[in-house]
DNA sequence: GACTTATTTGTACAAATAAGCAAATATAAG
DNA sequence: CTTATATTTGCTTATTTGTACAAATAAGTC
């Protein structure tokens, strides 16, 4: 693995490393539908402008979807794809 | 999952999403036997007390284990503990 | 077009973080 | 006891980060 590599799952883990961005993460796995960022403010008591920020963070690591959907944007979780992700760290930890 | 758990899943998440820390993560992780901070001090090119600081937060985390030994402290990998931490969060997301 | 709703962006600010260096501490060896 | 080595701690600096609020943008509805 590359530092490259290593700088990008470090990403990863510092954006799910916040207590905050964890929750809409939580909010959003026991969502079958994708869900609005308004939807999302919910779960965590902060503005929507930061719940947007944290989306973006989210989206960026490749963490969450996001989709046009008329006026609102609704979110997605990459479960597979994160899943993986975390799981190769874990076996690699292992050894 | 309570807040409390949360937040000590985002620490861990938080400590692991460090660059230079992770970096530690994974030399300690091709090592069979406990490393020094002197020794992992040459991984990632920073002082040695920064190493000092970053392994007592990983110590915190539950990610290394220290052990004194004569006038050094050697440091292992908790490897099960954080793989298993870091699966049951794969699992959750994937549902 | 005017209005409403959803989201993003600009700005400001406080708190947290990472880093380096020098000094302090701990412990072994001479 | 003195010296050498390993590690931690105190201090400072620069940078990043999370947050709130107001304004801007986007897109639907009347």
């Amino acid at each position: 693995m590359d530092d490259a590599q290593r700088q990008e799952l470090a990403d990863l883990l510092k954006a799910l490393g916040e207590f905050n961005r964890l929750s809409l993460v939580y909010e959003l796995c026991q969502c079958n539908a994708p869900q609005n960022a308004m939807c999302l403010c919910e779960c965590c008591s902060v503005d929507s402008s930061v719940v947007s920020r944290h989306l973006k963070v989210l989206a960026q690591q490749g963490v969450v979807q996001m989709e046009k959907k008329g006026r609102e944007r609704v979110y997605s979780l990459n479960r597979s794809d994160v899943a993986d992700r975390l799981r190769a760290l874990a076996d690699q930890i292992e050894g």
